[in-house]
DNA sequence: CGTGCCTTTGACCAGTTGGTCAAATATCGC
DNA sequence: GCGATATTTGACCAACTGGTCAAAGGCACG
């Protein structure tokens, strides 16, 4: 078990959680292997085992790490700024997250279809108390007359599900968009579908 | 190999692909075993082998009968409907079958995650031309003032996703809501969603 | 250049995997 | 109740699984 971090303990370790999202966000857990882990990574399996102690560990690395990512950007959506563009910030910088880290977006997909055996906890815990906060701070736009009244908590699935749809839904996107670029239309769309819902009744801008 | 279909045919059949649901939906192909659905199907591994010739044979039969329910509502689109009924009730549809089918939807989405390497075909073919048609009776609906204009395409994507995802997250969406339904605020929230995007300015019911 | 530690690997292991097969058992038409 | 046929199963197999280990190969530093 190394202690400091070297420098090629780092470019390993690196490799390794690498080529282990290529690997687990296709297969799910179960459905990875080890040898097909070291042969992403270009090392034996041995030596992945040198670095992390299981195949177990090497996931629940991937899954920590992915999960401080995926709350952080709900924390930043200010109570004070302007309602429709703080969602819709929130909606555009999922939508980019999908668009630039699709495996991780899967492998967090993968997670949740198979019961989220791991991180069951979190969504009951930090995710649900989050996400009550930003309840009340939505409650408090339609009150006061700055959105349209919405049930705050299906507001955000929506929001999650569409984003997420590109990643995790990418090769249907694709087999029906054909070449074009999904996430033009995306963004657009998106945006249309926010403002629609949430800009109360009387506003022209 | 079974060629006429007897009572007990039937019967064992349905419960293997019974069971097969249960587990493929939850782990996926790869991460599923013969030895699991055997047990969920409370019959022996050799006894599933007799009638199917192999795993695949299971999964991809899952899969085909999957393909025609997840198609047909599709095609109930009627085009001299009124658009914004005709696509609410699409909606609902989907939504009502996340709600009793939902192992399908899983099962479905852990095969697009895959990569989708046995259903592709259909999804350039099939899916993409009865999608086109419908982008075109949804873009005269536009042109004809009945809806907003809309991208069809990612109009369909959205309701794909918000209804799927409270089948495929439904984890998730358990963890944060608790006790209550998911699915009464769900389809209220849609329904407004829908409506907010589609109905054309200058209507007032 | 040698010594001590970090890194890598080939050989190996026990348990699991999808799948086979011959023999046993149940079912059905007569 | 009997023979033919359909069904079920225990024993088995080769390939693969996650993981171990001792030995070998590198590397840095004096």
């Amino acid at each position: 078990m190394p202690k400091a971090d070297t420098r090629i303990q780092k470019k390993n370790q690196a490799a390794i959680l690498s080529a282990a999202l290529v690997v687990f966000s296709q297969f799910g857990f179960r459905g990875s292997t080890l040898d097909q882990v070291a042969d992403e990574a270009g090392l034996s399996k041995p030596n992945l085992l040198y670095y992390f102690p299981s195949k177990e560990a090497i996931y629940t690395t991937l899954l920590a790490r992915l999960l401080e990512n995926w709350l952080e950007p709900l924390k930043n959506i200010k109570a004070d700024g302007d309602p429709v563009e703080e969602l819709l910030a929130y909606a555009t910088h999922k939508l980019e997250m999908s668009q630039h880290f699709p495996r991780e977006s899967r492998l967090f997909a993968n997670e949740i279809i198979q019961g989220a055996p791991r991180i069951g906890e979190v969504l009951r815990g930090e995710l649900r108390e989050l996400l009550g906060e930003l309840a009340i701070v939505i409650n408090g736009w339609a009150e006061a007359g700055k959105i349209r009244p919405v049930d705050p908590y299906h507001l955000i699935f929506s929001i999650w599900a569409v984003t997420q749809h590109y990643a995790d839904f990418d090769v249907q996107v694709r087999a029906i968009l054909g070449d074009a670029d999904p996430f033009e239309g995306a963004h657009a769309h998106i945006e249309a579908m926010l403002r629609a819902l949430l800009t109360p009744a009387g506003s022209n801008p």
